[in-house]
RNA sequence: GUGGCUGUAGCUCAGUGGUAGAGUCCCGGAUUGUGAUUCCGGUUGUCGUGGGUUCAAUCCCCAUCAGCCACCCCA
């Protein structure tokens, strides 16, 4: 037992009794993103660790202490294993010149990693879809990202999350709004604690929202960033709160919102829910309208968000998602019946049925009960007796109904009727 | 990275300083060609791992690993 190789710490295994509502839920998600018009990205899990430090910021926690970086030994490249899909999307649009053609409608799906603490809703490989919209300036492309996730979660029945909006304003006017909030914070040096004052000069922004209620007070007296908001950052975030009102989609402003990484100005955006204890945020987002530049780019404007896969299963947790299972379950005995099983599954398949043929023997009974544990809709009994003519046994499992006994070349037809 | 709780059969869990049980699952039979119900019988564990205390440890102590919850951070 003791030498049993378990999975990485925070890495778990999807088993065959919860991929299915994986599967569901992408599906679902496939067939969203192609209603909106967006197109699927797909770069690879590693990149050079410079994408990630020059793009989500240095000083953020994620680059700091969360990386799983490595040195590849076969070249002495310092190598990084995404915490994040924003970069490497951007990074694979700059590459190719995608842009060129146009602003451009683009989604990731696939698996993360963060060298944090697991718990619930938190996991060291987790899973994100990502919508990115790069090449858009106006607020219309930010409302339709937060339009189209209400639709999701109405088709996913995710009821009782909240929409909190916010907006940093231009990259100028944060850098302003960033001093004056030094100084403020360096004025009540004595009062505050020990995160905020480690906080203070590297990312004084995410001070303002400490849950610590002793901090509370000096927050209330903080510089608003609302005093520094340039008029076309105002303009954009008022437009984008028309467009949600006239579209039905409830909101709350919230101008502590702060996002994790560095890159993100105007527009920022949280779906949160109170039913995952901390882990409340499901999705999140906003614009980043300076990164593709920084990162070597011709400037454009972009916005995106990224949703946590494994936090909304959870949501979805008490929804009913059916088993697939085979619809024909075959069971037979007897050496000419045997051969004649192999045929009848094929045939079943080419009429578009899925099978599954008894492996193993065993008695009539020991098969029957394999079959019914499948979930077969339906039994398929072959002896020696049916072979011979060329027939089979057809038993429903799930509903009352008589055992019956046709031809093959009948069976296919009759099975996808019922 | 910090703190708290937990780790016993595949699963859910009881239990005791003298090397372990229930339910469920699984297998077989009652029904030798028929599941799901009922009845009968059976298998299952280095009691997370390593060390210590003890005549004796699954139980007490230490360490470690893993899980859960919170902080932190974030999706």
């Amino acid at each position: 037992m003791s030498s049993l190789i378990q999975a990485i710490r925070g890495m778990n295994d999807i088993l065959p009794d919860e991929s299915h509502r994986w599967e569901f839920f992408e599906d679902a998600v496939r067939a969203w993103l192609a209603g909106y018009g967006y197109r699927n990205i797909r770069t690879p899990i590693v990149e050079q660790t410079d994408l990630f430090t020059r793009s989500i910021g240095a000083v953020t926690d994620i680059v700091e202490k969360e990386m799983y970086t490595f040195v590849d030994h076969l070249n002495g490249d310092s190598l990084t294993l995404r915490p994040e899909g924003t970069a490497s999307c951007v990074r694979a649009v700059l590459e190719h010149n995608l842009l060129y053609a146009g602003p451009q409608r683009l989604y990731y799906y696939g698996p993360m990693f963060r060298h944090e603490r697991p718990q619930k809703g938190r996991y060291r490989q987790f899973h994100q879809v990502g919508v990115e919209a790069l090449g858009y300036a106006d607020a219309d492309i930010d409302a339709e990202l937060i339009i189209m996730c209400a639709r999701l979660w109405r088709q996913l029945g995710i009821s009782g999350v909240r929409l909190e909006i916010g907006t940093l304003g231009s990259t100028e006017a944060r850098a302003i709004y960033r001093a004056r909030l030094i100084k403020y914070f360096e004025q009540h040096q004595d009062d505050l604690d020990e995160d905020a004052r480690r906080r203070m000069h590297s990312n004084p922004l995410r001070i303002l929202d400490s849950k610590n209620p002793l901090m509370r007070e000096i927050l209330a007296g903080a510089p608003r960033l609302l005093d520094d908001l340039d008029e076309d950052s105002l303009k954009h975030f008022e437009a984008l709160q028309r467009l949600l009102h006239d579209q039905g989609v409830d909101f709350e402003i919230n101008l502590q919102l702060v996002r994790g990484l560095d890159y993100y100005n105007r527009t920022v955006f949280e779906w949160v829910t109170d039913k995952l204890g901390a882990q409340g945020t499901i999705c999140a987002g906003g614009r980043y309208d300076g990164l593709i530049a920084q990162m070597g780019g011709k400037s454009a404007p972009a916005c995106g968000f990224a949703m946590g896969i494994e936090r909304i299963l959870a949501l979805m947790a008490e929804n009913e998602i059916p088993k697939p299972a085979v619809d024909i379950y075959v069971v037979h005995q007897g050496e000419i019946a045997t051969s004649f099983s192999w045929k009848a599954v094929e045939w079943f398949r080419n009429e578009g049925l899925s099978a599954i043929l008894h492996c193993g023997g065993g008695s009539f009974k020991s098969q029957m009960k394999k079959a019914d544990a499948s979930g077969a809709r339906f039994a398929v009994i072959i002896g020696d007796d049916e072979a011979k003519e060329g027939e089979v046994s057809i038993k429903p499992l799930r509903e009352a109904a008589e055992q019956v006994r046709v031809g093959l070349a009948e069976a296919g037809s009759l099975l996808r009727r019922i």
